[in-house]
DNA sequence: CGATTTGCCTATAGGTATTAGGTTTGGTTA
DNA sequence: TAACCAAACCTAATACCTATAGGCAAATCG
């Protein structure tokens, strides 16, 4: 019988679907190897361990965030440089519900800073330029984006907001209203 | 040899304390049988499934938070109220963040609405009554004030303010602050 | 074309979830 | 007090999942 033509690439993504499918958290060596009509085992060729599977599918998640999230900057600025990142974010979140989750997964602190993760603080910085903070009020500000976008994001994926009225996007849009004034007014 | 006493009482309780050491998603029905010297078996005389545990560890977890979150309250209003709610949230999930986890355990819509989730509703609300807000408005303010508390203590938690300057407290006063006169201006 | 590397397999060992059915224990009642 | 019964706990068995070790075969290279 021919090979099945595994990669730790090819692997990623494979777990990365699965992950959107039936949830990050249930994502399983074993039914990879299943989706490759493979042994498990010769999936531990390519990774040293299933905690490997998931860090690779939450590395391969921020990048392509971090790609959607910069398309969606580039050539904007202020108001509708916010509103675009944050609909990127949030659309990325509905739309691959298992890899968002898995940007949540906890990296230590080597592979983190080689993670795509640096390139989101770069681009919540680049939207902040139009708003004209000094250093230490970008930090906050920074942080201050990350809570709503990333809260946002998790609560709209649990249906926390999905039993009441009106409808999460509204809310959304009068929420970045709100952080736009916010910004703008930040230093008083 | 003598009974342990198990109750689905104690057994949930014993998986919260577990789920505060080693994190929730860590937390197995094996070694909270371990815990009580008793074998796994026995604990699905009390229990109908591992899920149900982690749902009942989410459920104690809701009922505390909203009984701190409500002390906290008590007394207060305006930007006071504010700040003690959101105070107590942040400090609960630095004490307890295996239990803080699991309160985002997703419950089913019957369960959700029958825990404590609804008082949670409730306590952001009353918040909102020192800012007369309008009815439509006071649904986006709970989902905004939901999202800022929820996505900082999650990045908290997870380290992600943990290395850059300055400390995430410093930011958590700053966002507050920030939070608080957009409430107050947010009918333009 | 033969040698070697690489890819995938079998086999195995240990952990968790869950069910079925048996035994002990401790309170209750005759 | 003796017998009983229900609840509490156990043994045993099945089915997955993670992980490691060692083997055969296919692709590749000299």
């Amino acid at each position: 019988m021919g090979r099945a033509g595994l990669t730790v690439h090819r692997i990623v993504r494979a777990g990365a679907d699965l992950a959107d499918e039936v949830g990050f958290e249930r994502v399983t060596a074993s039914e990879v190897a299943r989706r490759f009509d493979v042994k498990v085992a010769s999936l531990y060729s390519h990774l040293k361990s299933a905690h490997e599977l998931n860090v690779g599918i939450a590395l391969l998640a921020l990048e392509e965030l971090a790609d959607r999230v910069s398309e969606a900057l580039a050539g904007r600025a202020g108001k509708d440089a916010l509103v675009a990142v944050a609909n990127a974010y949030l659309d990325y979140s509905r739309e691959h519900p298992g890899r968002y989750a898995a940007t949540q997964f906890p990296l230590d602190h080597e592979t983190a800073i080689a993670s795509a993760g640096v390139r989101h603080s770069a681009i919540m910085k680049a939207i902040l330029r139009g708003y004209h903070l000094s250093e230490v009020d970008q930090v906050h500000a920074v942080r201050l984006l990350g809570s709503v976008f990333h809260g946002f994001a998790g609560l709209d994926a649990s249906g926390s907001f999905s039993h009441s009225a009106p409808d999460s996007q509204e809310s959304w849009v009068r929420i970045l209203d709100g952080i736009d004034t916010l910004l703008q007014q930040w230093r008083q």
